[in-house]
DNA sequence: GAAGTTTGACTGAACATTCAGTCTAGAAGC
DNA sequence: GCTTCTAGACTGAATGTTCAGTCAAACTTC
């Protein structure tokens, strides 16, 4: 049998396109499966009628199950993390970005549904104790999320943007803080809404790295003063820099 | 008959006691098995193993996989729960049981050890979604612990210990940030350590509510003089109140 | 450029295993 | 003797994986 499938080897035949786009399809379809179902209720001839083929053909792309899976999940990461990156190129002031990426996170009308994404990264967490390839997956996102934020916050800081504030602290809190909230909009918690999951976010940016504050002096923010902070905050709109209305069907 | 009943000694046959006490039992071993090999992993012949009984007295006690497993969940929430507001008890100040809180969710010398219990909570959260009883706990646990949190809040702001933050955006934003640090502490993220995230998290909160800074005055936490906030945080101990000292990792 | 050969894509039908839950018989207590 | 509790054997269904082989495209050779 052949066993290098799906790796460099010389695949010149007819339709090379052909199957790695088979291989997309059926990713994309577990995707949906695991989302919907769940990671440990998704079956392979679950993914396998979604993509309308058979189960052996699953696995004569996939070896195992739990091959497919992980790799529909690493090719999640991937296409969040490479979105993500698209759109931090298009804004130029590093509040701007920072905005956009809470946004992401929170808010419900961006491209890829966060709520769905969301979803996949409670699957996510629960394997990696006990998956090592998931749990690496796991690991290399992290990294990149919080590096990503890390170095929105230097430039911010080296436009004059941002305070001084650790950029590895900020990142790790920033990070675990968008972690908790997007569990949340995960499960729809009564209580929290996606809109105030992006104020509190902002607010809390806003309020360490001093950007945004209603008032141009550095009392906009922190409650220091005494006063309600209610009185004192940017009140972020839910809609950040652009105008991100519309929702392109996908 | 049976040559595995080694470790427990001789169940009364026929007492009411000893039927909870088995319930019990059963309960504390599905936690067990569900916190090393996941939910989805979890048999019945393997709790039935660890109680030193068969899986037909399992399904006896318990009429389905699900109810056992749901249950043993439901189980663990309340016992944490109850050490919690026990170890709340405990303490005078305000700012003393924000710290125990926060001690509680990061530092691993806790008696029930925090790492066991959050792997148990990433199942929970995968789980939410699709099965109702498991949504049903979850949710009622987060109520709980935010009430908990904006409790605390409040008493601290009557005894004038803490500033006039909101107490219920304060709540779900210190929950949320614990329970992303908790992820990167339950996966043993090597760049985030369990006494950094209680760094972490307390200087969010006496930032947030003007507590235990190095200085008296407002400035003491918020960065908002422009200065790097390392020289004016309260450099949080890694041991809060009282002395918790060793008990590495087990 | 046609015939023969190779190779990858694909399928239907098993196979093998795992497990939740049932059944039956029996022991222990009242 | 009736009820409560217990275990071993068993069943039935679900499901991951294998396998033997079909089909068609593409390469080789003449």
């Amino acid at each position: 049998m052949n066993e290098h499938a799906g790796s460099a080897g010389r695949v010149e035949h007819g339709s090379r396109d052909a199957a790695e786009q088979r291989r997309e399809q059926m990713l994309r379809a577990a995707l949906e499966v695991i989302v919907e179902r769940g990671y440990a209720d998704t079956r392979i001839a679950d993914v396998a009628e979604r993509s309308g083929t058979s189960p052996a053909l699953v696995i004569y792309y996939f070896k195992t199950r739990d091959q497919l899976l992980t790799e529909a999940i690493r090719y999640s990461e991937d296409s969040w993390y490479a979105e993500g990156q698209r759109r931090m190129g298009e804004i130029p002031t590093a509040a701007g970005r920072l905005a956009e990426l809470v946004a992401m996170t929170c808010l419900p009308d961006t491209d890829p549904e966060p709520r769905s994404w969301w979803l996949l990264w409670l699957d996510l967490w629960a394997l990696s104790p006990r998956n090592p390839g998931v749990g690496a997956v796991r690991q290399k996102s992290d990294e990149r999320w919080r590096e990503t934020i890390r170095s929105i916050v230097l430039a911010g800081q080296e436009a004059g943007e941002f305070a001084s504030v650790d950029a590895d602290d900020f990142a790790i809190t920033l990070s675990a803080l968008l972690d908790g909230l997007a569990v949340q909009i995960a499960l729809e918690d009564p209580q929290v809404s996606p809109q105030r999951t992006y104020q509190l976010a902002m607010r809390f940016a806003a309020g360490q790295l001093q950007f945004g504050g209603s008032g141009p002096s550095g009392s906009g923010v922190s409650p220091g003063d005494g006063s309600s902070p209610k009185a004192s905050r940017a009140d972020w709109e839910p809609a950040p820099a652009a105008k991100r209305a519309r929702k392109r069907g996908s």
